[in-house]
DNA sequence: GAGAAAATGTAATTAAGTTAAATTGTAGAA
DNA sequence: TTCTACAATTTAACTTAATTACATTTTCTC
């Protein structure tokens, strides 16, 4: 992000150049459309001092630099002002809420390791049993990994009731995956439970807050992105759509690795629907 | 999008303008750092043929073309090959997912009608009683939503089995709103019962496929967005997100409707929660 | 406070893009 | 078929924008 390199540097620039910076920073959108000496006479510098800037961060040159920031823009528009606030009408709110979603997920692109996800789909394909914990808010996202992972032919279940995943924990063994749902990773009853699931012998998995207790007891850690999250409304809706995301990855990996095997057995389910369905107009 | 105006526009254009076009389209990310004169050569046109084609498409200048298609790639990378194939690997897969899921993002940008929505949060702000019916992979969603909109004041339950589901349409009144969600809105279960909704008085929302049977019962259709959806997996992860993003609006625009009277309200139950967890570190 | 080095500004130059006029090509009418 | 008119395109001139090279100022070091 162009944008950050430029906040970050503003210490090491010279007097002028970080007036220029600010002026970026403080309106990005409008230096897309200005001139040299349209920003020049806005930062009161000369003209040369803007294509000097342009150089010293990367770019061949200014122009060049308009173009980089015109992409960081469009796809970082939501970072900067992302909180929803009391007096915006419905399609700013509707906005700024699509925009915090986007910027998730592509927080979710740069933070997510390919490798974790390959080990963690690589525990779910030997599992001869999957459970998915998830209480709370969390109890939704549980449900749904359930019914996107329990169609791929390992039988599949999930708890919302924490008695019952501690017995489903208890009575776990070494063929069994547990998957661990949770924001925060800090829910007591999950992390004792966590711990019943890995002395009993199953693999442990959690999609949760990588510096948690949760965390801690598992054997295996996928970001829940839950730093990224704005707590105005008091639910966390941006962690909900990563988590659901990371599902959706695990479970399409899962099925891809499966396949063809299993192709047919899915056609057949989906078949298996449409007697229940009234016909297409 | 530019380039799908330069698409449509292909046989309006002058013979000149539509090689121009089509050089454009073969290679947008060229274009970004090319001068007029570069694309002119690559196109044999003259140089000024460039700038009178950034104009006919309502571009003020090239420089203004070139950032705005830059704008518009950085958003839609994605839709270019966004289907899943067999042969990816872990990376791919994931970078597609995601790029589908802020594709679908957009979508909803674009399609959500405001109107709409406000209409929605006002029959849910004005309702004594929510209740919310999602089956299938519906059904998770649905509860998602009890989770979100609960909390605002309003007693709110989800059903996701149709037997109980009936009973309560059966029962509901004129104080009552329904949300319906359905994928397809197809379900004949699903509409049979909305009918029932409809017939007890109750105020009946669904957010579906908007030219589905239950959307023609219903008092007011918000769009599921299930014309984007990739079967690849046989598991609609697009809806999904979607239907869930329109939850999260939904609650959104209640909350902030209420605000600042249920402020505390939402404060205490999130204290409620502090107990149950552990210290952070 | 002198000198060197860095930073900035001024003026000149080059490069890029656009306008305007000229040319070519093309379609329709005689 | 050939002429006329109009549209499309090019060439050349011009304008604007950006950068280079050089001059000046500022700032830091000794």
């Amino acid at each position: 992000m162009i944008l950050t390199r430029l906040q970050q540097e503003l210490n090491n620039f010279s007097k002028s150049e970080r007036r220029i910076a600010e002026v970026i920073l403080s309106n990005p959108e409008a230096v897309i459309h200005a001139t040299t000496a349209e920003l020049a006479r806005e930062a009161n510098v000369s003209d040369p001092m803007i294509s000097r800037l342009c150089r010293s961060i990367g770019c061949k040159s200014f122009p060049e630099f308009k173009v980089q920031l015109a992409q960081n823009l469009a796809k970082h528009t939501s970072h900067v002002n992302r909180a929803i606030s009391i007096d915006d009408n419905a399609s700013t709110y509707i906005n700024k809420l699509i925009n915090t979603h986007q910027a998730a997920l592509d927080y979710l692109r740069r933070e997510l390791d390919t490798t974790t996800i390959e080990t963690a789909i690589d525990y779910l394909d030997k599992a001869k049993r999957i459970e998915i914990f998830g209480m709370g808010g969390c109890a939704s996202i549980a449900h749904d990994a359930q019914h996107k992972l329990f169609r791929l032919g390992t039988p599949t279940i999930a708890y919302e009731d924490n008695l019952k995943q501690r017995m489903a924990a208890a009575a776990a063994n070494e063929e069994c995956v547990i998957l661990f749902i949770s924001f925060t990773g800090r829910t007591r009853a999950t992390v004792e439970t966590a711990l019943t699931a890995k002395n009993s012998g199953a693999k442990v998995i959690a999609i949760t807050e990588p510096k948690s207790p949760l965390a801690e007891v598992c054997d295996l850690v996928i970001t829940s992105g839950s730093e990224l999250e704005d707590t105005t409304i008091y639910v966390p809706m941006t962690s909900n759509i990563m988590i659901l995301t990371v599902v959706d990855i695990l479970s399409t990996g899962l099925a891809l690795k499966r396949s063809p095997q299993i192709d047919d057995h899915l056609e057949k389910m989906k078949e298996s629907l449409e007697s229940s369905r009234m016909e297409k107009k």
